[in-house]
DNA sequence: ATTTTAGTTTCAAATAATGGAACTTAGTTT
DNA sequence: AAACTAAGTTCCATTATTTGAAACTAAAAT
Protein backbone atom coordinates (compact mmCIF):
# COMPACT_ATOMS: atom_id res chain seq x y z
CA UNK A 1 0.00 0.00 0.00
CA UNK A 2 0.97 3.37 -1.07
CA UNK A 3 4.25 2.42 -2.71
CA UNK A 4 3.00 3.11 -6.01
CA UNK A 5 6.03 5.08 -7.77
CA UNK A 6 4.02 8.52 -8.91
CA UNK A 7 7.36 10.42 -10.89
CA UNK A 8 6.50 13.28 -9.20
CA UNK A 9 9.94 14.41 -7.38
CA UNK A 10 9.79 15.17 -3.38
CA UNK A 11 6.78 17.39 -4.10
CA UNK A 12 5.09 14.17 -5.25
CA UNK A 13 6.19 11.59 -2.35
CA UNK A 14 4.56 14.81 0.38
CA UNK A 15 1.15 14.09 -1.45
CA UNK A 16 1.38 10.64 -1.14
CA UNK A 17 2.16 11.22 2.61
CA UNK A 18 -0.59 13.81 2.58
CA UNK A 19 -2.85 10.95 1.23
CA UNK A 20 -2.04 8.23 3.83
CA UNK A 21 -2.67 10.40 6.54
CA UNK A 22 -6.11 11.17 5.22
CA UNK A 23 -6.77 7.40 4.23
CA UNK A 24 -6.52 6.54 7.92
CA UNK A 25 -9.51 9.31 8.86
CA UNK A 26 -8.60 9.72 12.30
CA UNK A 27 -5.75 11.11 13.76
CA UNK A 28 -2.84 9.05 13.43
CA UNK A 29 0.60 8.09 14.81
CA UNK A 30 3.99 8.53 13.30
CA UNK A 31 4.51 4.37 14.08
CA UNK A 32 1.70 3.53 12.50
CA UNK A 33 2.16 5.88 9.19
CA UNK A 34 5.66 3.88 8.77
CA UNK A 35 4.06 0.34 9.30
CA UNK A 36 2.60 0.92 5.30
CA UNK A 37 5.02 3.90 4.30
CA UNK A 38 7.49 3.33 1.21
CA UNK A 39 9.62 5.51 3.23
CA UNK A 40 12.28 4.88 5.45
CA UNK A 41 11.96 6.52 8.85
CA UNK A 42 13.73 9.28 8.94
CA UNK A 43 12.46 10.51 5.66
CA UNK A 44 9.05 9.92 6.60
CA UNK A 45 9.57 11.66 9.57
CA UNK A 46 10.81 14.65 7.85
CA UNK A 47 8.19 14.42 5.44
CA UNK A 48 5.36 14.78 8.27
CA UNK A 49 7.42 17.75 9.92
CA UNK A 50 7.38 19.77 6.89
CA UNK A 51 3.86 18.93 5.80
CA UNK A 52 2.53 20.27 9.70
CA UNK A 53 4.92 23.08 9.39
CA UNK A 54 3.25 24.08 6.16
CA UNK A 55 -0.57 23.63 8.04
CA UNK A 56 -1.13 20.97 5.78
CA UNK A 57 -1.12 18.77 8.19
CA UNK A 58 -1.76 18.91 12.12
CA UNK A 59 0.14 17.38 14.92
CA UNK A 60 -1.28 16.97 18.27
CA UNK A 61 1.97 16.97 20.94
CA UNK A 62 -0.07 15.14 23.37
CA UNK A 63 -1.06 12.43 21.72
CA UNK A 64 1.70 12.73 19.38
CA UNK A 65 -0.43 12.37 16.31
CA UNK A 66 -1.06 13.81 12.93
CA UNK A 67 -3.94 14.35 11.08
CA UNK A 68 -5.02 16.59 8.53
CA UNK A 69 -4.29 20.29 8.88
CA UNK A 70 -6.34 22.75 8.55
CA UNK A 71 -4.86 24.57 5.73
CA UNK A 72 -6.35 22.35 3.53
CA UNK A 73 -9.80 23.75 4.29
CA UNK A 74 -8.50 27.17 3.26
CA UNK A 75 -7.55 26.03 0.17
CA UNK A 76 -10.33 23.86 -0.48
CA UNK A 77 -12.29 26.66 -0.18
CA UNK A 78 -11.09 28.34 -3.19
CA UNK A 79 -11.14 25.02 -5.18
CA UNK A 80 -14.54 24.91 -4.18
CA UNK A 81 -15.84 28.10 -5.09
CA UNK A 82 -13.49 29.03 -8.18
CA UNK A 83 -12.30 26.49 -9.58
CA UNK A 84 -15.08 23.25 -9.67
CA UNK A 85 -18.31 23.20 -11.31
CA UNK A 86 -20.03 24.94 -8.85
CA UNK A 87 -20.49 28.10 -9.54
CA UNK A 88 -21.20 27.51 -13.02
CA UNK A 89 -23.53 24.66 -12.57
CA UNK A 90 -25.72 25.74 -9.07
CA UNK A 91 -28.45 27.81 -10.74
CA UNK A 92 -28.87 24.96 -13.21
CA UNK A 93 -29.14 22.38 -10.45
CA UNK A 94 -31.43 24.10 -8.64
CA UNK A 95 -33.76 24.67 -11.23
CA UNK A 96 -33.73 20.54 -12.80
CA UNK A 97 -34.35 19.64 -9.00
CA UNK A 98 -37.54 22.32 -8.91
CA UNK A 99 -38.75 20.63 -12.35
CA UNK A 100 -38.11 16.96 -11.53
CA UNK A 101 -38.99 17.36 -7.82
CA UNK A 102 -35.69 14.74 -6.85
CA UNK A 103 -32.39 14.91 -5.37
CA UNK A 104 -30.06 16.33 -7.96
CA UNK A 105 -26.37 15.71 -7.98
CA UNK A 106 -23.54 17.25 -9.54
CA UNK A 107 -19.85 15.72 -9.66
CA UNK A 108 -16.48 15.73 -11.15
CA UNK A 109 -14.08 12.85 -11.82
CA UNK A 110 -10.83 12.62 -9.49
CA UNK A 111 -8.00 9.79 -10.11
CA UNK A 112 -10.81 7.11 -10.66
CA UNK A 113 -13.35 8.01 -8.11
CA UNK A 114 -16.09 10.46 -8.23
CA UNK A 115 -16.04 13.26 -6.45
CA UNK A 116 -19.34 14.71 -5.62
CA UNK A 117 -19.11 19.20 -5.47
CA UNK A 118 -23.02 19.76 -5.12
CA UNK A 119 -26.21 18.42 -4.38
CA UNK A 120 -29.42 20.26 -4.18
CA UNK A 121 -32.24 18.02 -2.72
CA UNK A 122 -35.62 18.96 -2.66
CA UNK A 123 -36.91 16.17 0.22
CA UNK A 124 -34.89 14.96 2.51
CA UNK A 125 -36.74 11.52 3.02
CA UNK A 126 -33.67 9.26 1.50
CA UNK A 127 -30.06 9.48 2.78
CA UNK A 128 -27.48 8.63 -0.47
CA UNK A 129 -23.81 8.26 0.60
CA UNK A 130 -23.06 11.19 -1.33
CA UNK A 131 -22.07 14.59 0.30
CA UNK A 132 -19.92 17.55 -1.26
CA UNK A 133 -16.39 16.17 -1.01
CA UNK A 134 -17.17 12.90 -0.95
CA UNK A 135 -15.95 10.49 -3.03
CA UNK A 136 -17.42 7.13 -4.65
CA UNK A 137 -16.20 4.60 -7.11
CA UNK A 138 -16.77 5.45 -11.14
CA UNK A 139 -17.46 2.04 -11.97
CA UNK A 140 -20.81 1.62 -10.15
CA UNK A 141 -22.33 4.86 -10.19
CA UNK A 142 -24.56 6.96 -12.57
CA UNK A 143 -22.19 9.90 -12.67
CA UNK A 144 -19.32 7.72 -12.76
CA UNK A 145 -20.69 5.67 -15.52
CA UNK A 146 -21.37 8.66 -17.54
CA UNK A 147 -18.18 10.22 -17.22
CA UNK A 148 -16.03 7.21 -17.94
CA UNK A 149 -18.50 6.63 -21.03
CA UNK A 150 -17.32 9.99 -22.29
CA UNK A 151 -13.58 10.06 -21.36
CA UNK A 152 -11.01 9.45 -24.39
CA UNK A 153 -9.44 6.20 -25.20
CA UNK A 154 -6.58 7.25 -22.86
CA UNK A 155 -8.51 8.32 -19.86
CA UNK A 156 -10.87 5.60 -19.94
CA UNK A 157 -8.05 2.84 -20.04
CA UNK A 158 -6.01 4.44 -17.21
CA UNK A 159 -8.94 5.02 -15.26
CA UNK A 160 -10.74 1.67 -15.89
CA UNK A 161 -7.04 0.41 -14.41
CA UNK A 162 -7.79 2.52 -10.91
CA UNK A 163 -11.30 0.61 -10.32
CA UNK A 164 -11.92 -1.92 -8.07
CA UNK A 165 -14.71 -3.95 -9.56
CA UNK A 166 -15.94 -4.70 -6.07
CA UNK A 167 -19.24 -6.00 -5.76
CA UNK A 168 -21.43 -3.72 -3.41
CA UNK A 169 -24.71 -4.75 -4.16
CA UNK A 170 -26.34 -7.92 -6.63
CA UNK A 171 -26.30 -5.57 -9.28
CA UNK A 172 -22.58 -4.30 -9.49
CA UNK A 173 -20.95 -4.43 -12.87
CA UNK A 174 -18.12 -6.21 -10.91
CA UNK A 175 -15.58 -6.43 -13.82
CA UNK A 176 -13.81 -4.57 -16.78
CA UNK A 177 -15.52 -6.89 -19.32
CA UNK A 178 -19.21 -5.91 -18.32
CA UNK A 179 -18.59 -2.15 -17.41
CA UNK A 180 -16.75 -1.81 -20.86
CA UNK A 181 -20.13 -3.25 -22.43
CA UNK A 182 -21.92 -0.98 -20.62
CA UNK A 183 -19.94 1.91 -21.59
CA UNK A 184 -20.26 1.14 -24.94
CA UNK A 185 -24.31 1.64 -24.46
CA UNK A 186 -23.89 4.86 -22.40
CA UNK A 187 -21.79 6.22 -25.01
CA UNK A 188 -24.39 5.63 -27.54
CA UNK A 189 -27.50 6.03 -25.54
CA UNK A 190 -26.30 9.46 -23.73
CA UNK A 191 -27.52 8.92 -20.28
CA UNK A 192 -26.41 6.18 -17.63
CA UNK A 193 -28.46 4.06 -15.35
CA UNK A 194 -27.77 3.40 -11.50
CA UNK A 195 -29.81 0.58 -10.82
CA UNK A 196 -28.70 -0.28 -7.26
CA UNK A 197 -25.16 -1.06 -8.38
CA UNK A 198 -23.41 1.14 -5.74
CA UNK A 199 -26.25 1.18 -2.73
CA UNK A 200 -29.24 -1.32 -2.27
CA UNK A 201 -32.54 1.01 -3.03
CA UNK A 202 -30.89 3.56 -4.43
CA UNK A 203 -31.22 4.27 -8.48
CA UNK A 204 -30.20 7.23 -10.95
CA UNK A 205 -29.71 8.66 -14.01
CA UNK A 206 -27.05 10.40 -15.11
CA UNK A 207 -25.94 12.80 -18.46
CA UNK A 208 -21.87 13.71 -18.76
CA UNK A 209 -21.06 17.39 -19.00
CA UNK A 210 -19.82 17.69 -22.20
CA UNK A 211 -18.18 21.18 -23.57
CA UNK A 212 -19.18 22.25 -27.23
CA UNK A 213 -15.61 20.40 -28.05
CA UNK A 214 -16.71 16.99 -26.61
CA UNK A 215 -14.55 17.02 -23.58
CA UNK A 216 -16.40 15.33 -20.60
CA UNK A 217 -15.99 17.86 -17.61
CA UNK A 218 -18.43 16.43 -15.46
CA UNK A 219 -21.64 14.69 -14.24
CA UNK A 220 -25.45 15.62 -13.45
CA UNK A 221 -27.81 13.07 -12.38
CA UNK A 222 -31.29 12.89 -10.79
CA UNK A 223 -31.16 10.28 -8.00
CA UNK A 224 -34.26 8.53 -6.22
CA UNK A 225 -35.08 5.61 -4.40
CA UNK A 226 -36.34 2.54 -5.14
CA UNK A 227 -39.06 2.92 -2.65
CA UNK A 228 -40.27 5.62 -4.68
CA UNK A 229 -39.72 5.55 -8.52
CA UNK A 230 -38.52 2.78 -11.06
CA UNK A 231 -35.99 3.20 -13.59
CA UNK A 232 -38.81 3.61 -16.25
CA UNK A 233 -39.48 6.95 -14.42
CA UNK A 234 -36.21 8.32 -14.08
CA UNK A 235 -36.29 7.61 -17.95
CA UNK A 236 -39.57 10.14 -18.46
CA UNK A 237 -36.86 12.58 -17.08
CA UNK A 238 -34.34 12.12 -19.56
CA UNK A 239 -35.04 15.44 -21.36
CA UNK A 240 -34.58 17.39 -18.77
CA UNK A 241 -31.97 16.10 -17.26
CA UNK A 242 -30.57 16.29 -20.53
CA UNK A 243 -31.02 19.94 -21.22
CA UNK A 244 -29.51 20.76 -17.59
CA UNK A 245 -26.35 18.98 -18.72
CA UNK A 246 -26.23 20.91 -21.96
CA UNK A 247 -26.36 24.22 -20.36
CA UNK A 248 -23.75 23.68 -18.05
CA UNK A 249 -21.76 22.46 -20.82
CA UNK A 250 -22.30 25.60 -22.99
CA UNK A 251 -21.55 28.06 -19.81
CA UNK A 252 -18.54 26.14 -18.89
CA UNK A 253 -17.22 26.67 -22.25
CA UNK A 254 -17.47 30.19 -22.37
CA UNK A 255 -16.19 30.60 -19.24
CA UNK A 256 -13.47 28.44 -17.66
CA UNK A 257 -12.66 24.78 -18.04
CA UNK A 258 -11.15 22.28 -15.29
CA UNK A 259 -9.43 19.56 -16.19
CA UNK A 260 -8.56 16.54 -13.91
CA UNK A 261 -4.96 14.47 -15.23
CA UNK B 1 4.48 39.42 -2.69
CA UNK B 2 4.48 35.76 -2.16
CA UNK B 3 8.73 35.84 -2.17
CA UNK B 4 9.02 35.54 2.15
CA UNK B 5 11.49 32.52 2.72
CA UNK B 6 9.57 29.51 4.45
CA UNK B 7 12.51 27.47 4.94
CA UNK B 8 10.66 24.29 3.77
CA UNK B 9 12.76 23.11 1.39
CA UNK B 10 11.12 21.84 -2.29
CA UNK B 11 7.96 20.92 -0.76
CA UNK B 12 7.27 24.42 1.21
CA UNK B 13 8.28 26.09 -2.05
CA UNK B 14 5.42 24.39 -3.98
CA UNK B 15 3.04 25.22 -1.40
CA UNK B 16 3.27 28.83 -1.89
CA UNK B 17 2.92 28.30 -5.35
CA UNK B 18 -0.52 26.46 -4.76
CA UNK B 19 -1.21 29.48 -2.36
CA UNK B 20 -0.13 31.96 -4.73
CA UNK B 21 -2.89 30.35 -7.23
CA UNK B 22 -5.50 30.05 -4.70
CA UNK B 23 -4.92 34.22 -4.21
CA UNK B 24 -6.16 34.94 -7.38
CA UNK B 25 -9.21 33.34 -6.69
CA UNK B 26 -9.90 32.55 -10.43
CA UNK B 27 -8.41 30.53 -13.22
CA UNK B 28 -4.64 32.33 -14.08
CA UNK B 29 -2.21 32.26 -16.41
CA UNK B 30 1.68 30.94 -16.25
CA UNK B 31 2.70 34.31 -17.32
CA UNK B 32 0.29 36.29 -14.20
CA UNK B 33 1.84 33.81 -11.93
CA UNK B 34 5.43 34.44 -13.01
CA UNK B 35 5.20 38.57 -12.72
CA UNK B 36 4.76 38.36 -8.76
CA UNK B 37 6.47 35.29 -8.03
CA UNK B 38 9.62 34.74 -6.31
CA UNK B 39 10.57 31.69 -8.22
CA UNK B 40 12.37 31.93 -12.11
CA UNK B 41 10.74 31.01 -14.77
CA UNK B 42 11.31 27.08 -15.44
CA UNK B 43 11.38 26.59 -11.58
CA UNK B 44 7.52 28.09 -11.50
CA UNK B 45 7.10 26.20 -14.61
CA UNK B 46 8.11 23.08 -13.05
CA UNK B 47 5.50 23.13 -9.60
CA UNK B 48 2.63 24.09 -11.89
CA UNK B 49 2.98 21.18 -13.83
CA UNK B 50 3.81 18.64 -10.33
CA UNK B 51 0.80 20.19 -9.14
CA UNK B 52 -1.08 19.83 -11.59
CA UNK B 53 -0.42 16.34 -12.33
CA UNK B 54 -0.44 15.51 -8.58
CA UNK B 55 -4.37 17.22 -8.49
CA UNK B 56 -3.69 19.85 -6.58
CA UNK B 57 -4.03 21.88 -9.50
CA UNK B 58 -5.98 22.16 -12.68
CA UNK B 59 -4.54 23.50 -15.91
CA UNK B 60 -7.20 24.15 -18.82
CA UNK B 61 -5.83 23.70 -21.91
CA UNK B 62 -7.68 25.36 -24.25
CA UNK B 63 -7.41 28.88 -21.91
CA UNK B 64 -3.81 27.70 -20.91
CA UNK B 65 -4.78 28.54 -17.01
CA UNK B 66 -4.40 27.08 -13.85
CA UNK B 67 -6.87 26.95 -11.08
CA UNK B 68 -7.00 25.22 -7.64
CA UNK B 69 -7.17 21.22 -8.15
CA UNK B 70 -9.60 19.15 -6.98
CA UNK B 71 -8.06 16.52 -5.12
CA UNK B 72 -7.85 19.55 -2.45
CA UNK B 73 -11.77 19.12 -2.27
CA UNK B 74 -11.27 15.85 -1.41
CA UNK B 75 -8.53 15.98 1.24
CA UNK B 76 -9.90 18.90 2.65
CA UNK B 77 -13.01 16.98 3.29
CA UNK B 78 -11.17 14.74 5.02
CA UNK B 79 -9.36 17.06 6.99
CA UNK B 80 -12.92 19.20 8.16
CA UNK B 81 -14.73 15.90 9.06
CA UNK B 82 -11.49 14.24 11.10
CA UNK B 83 -9.56 16.58 11.88
CA UNK B 84 -11.57 20.28 12.70
CA UNK B 85 -12.94 21.13 16.03
CA UNK B 86 -16.33 20.60 13.79
CA UNK B 87 -17.19 16.96 14.87
CA UNK B 88 -16.34 17.27 18.44
CA UNK B 89 -18.06 21.19 18.65
CA UNK B 90 -21.16 20.93 16.73
CA UNK B 91 -23.73 19.50 19.28
CA UNK B 92 -22.18 22.15 21.40
CA UNK B 93 -22.76 24.94 19.00
CA UNK B 94 -26.18 23.87 18.01
CA UNK B 95 -27.35 23.78 21.07
CA UNK B 96 -26.23 27.21 22.11
CA UNK B 97 -27.35 28.39 18.85
CA UNK B 98 -30.93 27.29 20.17
CA UNK B 99 -30.29 28.63 23.42
CA UNK B 100 -29.27 32.28 22.42
CA UNK B 101 -31.18 32.73 19.19
CA UNK B 102 -28.40 34.17 17.52
CA UNK B 103 -25.76 32.79 14.75
CA UNK B 104 -23.25 30.79 16.54
CA UNK B 105 -19.27 30.51 14.68
CA UNK B 106 -16.44 27.76 15.63
CA UNK B 107 -13.00 29.27 14.21
CA UNK B 108 -9.82 27.92 14.27
CA UNK B 109 -6.49 29.79 13.82
CA UNK B 110 -4.65 29.47 10.84
CA UNK B 111 -1.21 31.55 10.05
CA UNK B 112 -2.64 34.58 11.51
CA UNK B 113 -5.81 34.14 9.98
CA UNK B 114 -8.86 33.20 11.50
CA UNK B 115 -10.31 30.31 9.53
CA UNK B 116 -14.47 29.93 9.77
CA UNK B 117 -14.37 26.11 10.31
CA UNK B 118 -18.64 25.72 11.26
CA UNK B 119 -21.24 28.18 11.95
CA UNK B 120 -25.00 26.84 13.09
CA UNK B 121 -27.79 26.65 10.38
CA UNK B 122 -25.75 25.27 8.01
CA UNK B 123 -27.54 21.62 6.54
CA UNK B 124 -24.97 19.81 4.48
CA UNK B 125 -22.07 20.06 3.64
CA UNK B 126 -22.15 22.35 0.62
CA UNK B 127 -23.55 24.98 2.65
CA UNK B 128 -20.61 24.36 5.32
CA UNK B 129 -18.03 24.51 2.52
CA UNK B 130 -19.11 27.92 1.30
CA UNK B 131 -19.17 29.16 4.63
CA UNK B 132 -16.44 27.23 6.28
CA UNK B 133 -12.94 27.76 5.01
CA UNK B 134 -13.52 31.28 4.56
CA UNK B 135 -10.84 33.01 6.05
CA UNK B 136 -11.30 36.86 8.71
CA UNK B 137 -8.29 38.65 10.27
CA UNK B 138 -7.18 37.73 13.75
CA UNK B 139 -6.86 41.53 15.15
CA UNK B 140 -10.70 42.76 14.44
CA UNK B 141 -12.63 39.94 15.02
CA UNK B 142 -13.93 38.39 18.27
CA UNK B 143 -12.85 35.07 17.34
CA UNK B 144 -9.28 36.10 16.43
CA UNK B 145 -8.90 38.49 19.45
CA UNK B 146 -10.00 35.59 22.05
CA UNK B 147 -7.82 33.23 20.37
CA UNK B 148 -4.39 35.40 20.21
CA UNK B 149 -5.15 36.22 23.96
CA UNK B 150 -4.66 33.05 25.02
CA UNK B 151 -2.16 31.81 22.93
CA UNK B 152 1.72 31.47 24.48
CA UNK B 153 3.67 34.05 24.38
CA UNK B 154 5.98 33.03 21.33
CA UNK B 155 2.99 32.11 18.83
CA UNK B 156 1.16 35.68 19.72
CA UNK B 157 4.28 37.40 19.28
CA UNK B 158 4.34 35.54 15.92
CA UNK B 159 1.06 35.92 14.80
CA UNK B 160 1.36 39.55 15.68
CA UNK B 161 3.68 39.93 13.15
CA UNK B 162 1.41 38.76 10.74
CA UNK B 163 -1.14 41.11 11.27
CA UNK B 164 -1.94 44.27 8.51
CA UNK B 165 -3.81 46.19 11.23
CA UNK B 166 -5.54 47.78 8.16
CA UNK B 167 -8.61 49.83 9.24
CA UNK B 168 -11.89 48.13 8.08
CA UNK B 169 -13.66 50.43 9.87
CA UNK B 170 -13.33 53.52 12.70
CA UNK B 171 -13.60 50.98 15.34
CA UNK B 172 -10.70 48.90 14.14
CA UNK B 173 -7.66 48.54 16.33
CA UNK B 174 -5.22 49.63 13.77
CA UNK B 175 -2.27 49.10 15.63
CA UNK B 176 -0.33 46.50 17.69
CA UNK B 177 0.05 48.71 20.50
CA UNK B 178 -3.73 49.08 20.91
CA UNK B 179 -4.58 45.45 20.18
CA UNK B 180 -1.90 44.17 22.95
CA UNK B 181 -3.66 46.50 25.31
CA UNK B 182 -7.03 44.88 24.16
CA UNK B 183 -5.60 41.23 24.47
CA UNK B 184 -4.34 41.67 28.20
CA UNK B 185 -8.27 43.22 28.73
CA UNK B 186 -9.79 39.84 26.87
CA UNK B 187 -7.05 38.06 28.96
CA UNK B 188 -8.45 39.24 32.50
CA UNK B 189 -11.90 39.08 31.22
CA UNK B 190 -12.09 35.82 29.42
CA UNK B 191 -14.32 36.53 26.50
CA UNK B 192 -13.43 39.35 23.64
CA UNK B 193 -15.88 41.57 21.98
CA UNK B 194 -15.90 42.41 18.21
CA UNK B 195 -17.57 46.26 18.63
CA UNK B 196 -17.42 46.57 14.74
CA UNK B 197 -14.56 46.60 14.27
CA UNK B 198 -14.03 44.36 11.06
CA UNK B 199 -17.74 45.09 9.53
CA UNK B 200 -19.70 48.02 10.57
CA UNK B 201 -22.96 46.80 12.36
CA UNK B 202 -21.74 43.46 13.09
CA UNK B 203 -20.94 42.91 16.52
CA UNK B 204 -20.00 39.82 18.64
CA UNK B 205 -19.01 38.03 21.80
CA UNK B 206 -15.99 35.21 21.77
CA UNK B 207 -15.15 32.99 23.58
CA UNK B 208 -11.60 30.81 23.30
CA UNK B 209 -11.62 27.31 23.62
CA UNK B 210 -9.30 26.01 26.04
CA UNK B 211 -7.77 22.46 27.01
CA UNK B 212 -7.46 21.71 31.06
CA UNK B 213 -4.06 22.36 30.29
CA UNK B 214 -4.64 25.95 28.74
CA UNK B 215 -3.64 25.10 25.79
CA UNK B 216 -6.13 27.51 22.86
CA UNK B 217 -7.63 25.22 19.79
CA UNK B 218 -10.26 27.81 19.04
CA UNK B 219 -12.69 29.90 19.39
CA UNK B 220 -17.06 30.49 19.50
CA UNK B 221 -18.69 33.68 19.05
CA UNK B 222 -22.63 34.74 19.13
CA UNK B 223 -22.66 37.32 16.12
CA UNK B 224 -25.30 39.63 16.00
CA UNK B 225 -26.14 43.06 13.90
CA UNK B 226 -26.51 46.51 15.72
CA UNK B 227 -29.98 46.91 14.50
CA UNK B 228 -31.28 44.32 16.97
CA UNK B 229 -28.80 44.23 19.74
CA UNK B 230 -26.01 46.09 21.73
CA UNK B 231 -23.02 44.73 23.27
CA UNK B 232 -24.78 44.91 26.57
CA UNK B 233 -27.03 42.47 25.26
CA UNK B 234 -24.08 40.29 24.23
CA UNK B 235 -22.40 40.55 27.76
CA UNK B 236 -25.66 38.81 29.11
CA UNK B 237 -25.21 35.68 27.05
CA UNK B 238 -21.77 35.53 28.45
CA UNK B 239 -22.52 32.37 30.89
CA UNK B 240 -23.83 30.33 27.70
CA UNK B 241 -21.25 31.10 25.93
CA UNK B 242 -18.29 30.32 28.50
CA UNK B 243 -20.25 27.25 29.03
CA UNK B 244 -20.51 26.08 25.53
CA UNK B 245 -16.33 26.54 25.32
CA UNK B 246 -15.79 24.51 28.18
CA UNK B 247 -17.85 21.82 27.29
CA UNK B 248 -15.79 21.80 23.78
CA UNK B 249 -12.68 22.14 25.70
CA UNK B 250 -13.17 19.48 28.25
CA UNK B 251 -14.43 16.73 25.60
CA UNK B 252 -11.17 17.75 22.58
CA UNK B 253 -9.35 16.76 25.59
CA UNK B 254 -10.51 13.63 25.98
CA UNK B 255 -10.31 13.26 22.31
CA UNK B 256 -7.61 14.39 19.80
CA UNK B 257 -6.10 18.02 19.95
CA UNK B 258 -4.97 18.95 16.43
CA UNK B 259 -2.45 22.26 16.53
CA UNK B 260 -1.55 24.76 14.21
CA UNK B 261 2.15 25.69 14.28
C1' DA C 1 7.85 38.83 -43.35
C1' DT C 2 9.53 40.32 -39.02
C1' DT C 3 9.37 41.19 -34.33
C1' DT C 4 7.66 40.35 -29.84
C1' DT C 5 5.86 37.72 -26.32
C1' DA C 6 4.55 33.43 -23.97
C1' DG C 7 5.60 28.94 -23.06
C1' DT C 8 8.92 24.92 -23.03
C1' DT C 9 13.33 22.32 -22.95
C1' DT C 10 18.34 21.65 -21.91
C1' DC C 11 22.11 20.65 -18.93
C1' DA C 12 26.02 21.43 -15.85
C1' DA C 13 26.37 23.32 -11.23
C1' DA C 14 24.38 23.83 -6.77
C1' DT C 15 21.51 22.25 -3.41
C1' DA C 16 18.50 19.56 -1.01
C1' DA C 17 16.84 14.91 -0.04
C1' DT C 18 18.18 10.42 1.48
C1' DG C 19 18.58 6.60 4.83
C1' DG C 20 21.81 3.65 7.66
C1' DA C 21 23.16 4.03 11.96
C1' DA C 22 23.43 6.00 16.27
C1' DC C 23 21.09 8.37 19.87
C1' DT C 24 17.46 9.99 23.17
C1' DT C 25 13.39 9.58 25.47
C1' DA C 26 9.20 7.27 27.25
C1' DG C 27 7.19 3.22 28.57
C1' DT C 28 7.67 -1.66 30.20
C1' DT C 29 9.35 -5.50 32.53
C1' DT C 30 12.28 -8.00 35.66
C1' DA D 1 15.50 0.74 40.85
C1' DA D 2 17.93 -1.17 37.06
C1' DA D 3 17.48 -3.34 32.67
C1' DC D 4 15.07 -3.77 28.73
C1' DT D 5 12.18 -2.41 24.83
C1' DA D 6 9.92 0.34 21.61
C1' DA D 7 8.96 4.93 19.70
C1' DG D 8 10.64 9.03 18.22
C1' DT D 9 14.58 12.07 16.85
C1' DT D 10 19.12 13.59 15.04
C1' DC D 11 23.62 12.98 12.34
C1' DC D 12 26.08 13.21 8.22
C1' DA D 13 28.45 11.32 4.19
C1' DT D 14 26.35 9.84 -0.05
C1' DT D 15 23.21 10.35 -3.70
C1' DA D 16 19.71 12.17 -6.34
C1' DT D 17 16.95 16.11 -7.29
C1' DT D 18 16.30 20.67 -7.91
C1' DT D 19 17.91 24.81 -9.94
C1' DG D 20 18.08 28.62 -13.39
C1' DA D 21 20.79 30.88 -17.23
C1' DA D 22 20.42 30.32 -21.70
C1' DA D 23 18.65 28.50 -25.76
C1' DC D 24 14.73 27.16 -28.19
C1' DT D 25 9.94 26.88 -30.21
C1' DA D 26 5.23 28.30 -31.04
C1' DA D 27 2.05 31.70 -31.31
C1' DA D 28 0.56 36.37 -31.60
C1' DA D 29 1.30 41.15 -32.87
C1' DT D 30 3.30 44.57 -35.91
Amino acid sequence: MFDAPNGDGTVGKAMQVLDQVSSFGCPVRFSELLADSPFPKPTLYRFLQTLTNQGMLAFDPERQTYSMGIRLVRLAHSAWRHSSLVPIARPHIESLAETVGEAVHLAQFDNGHVLFVDKYKVTDMFDTLAQAGKIAPGYCTGVGKAILAFMTEAQQNRSLDQQSYKAYTPATLSDRTALVAELAWIRKNGVAYDREEHEQGIISIASPILTSKGRVVGAVSIATSTNRYKISDLKKQKPYLLKCANLIGTEVESWHVPTWS
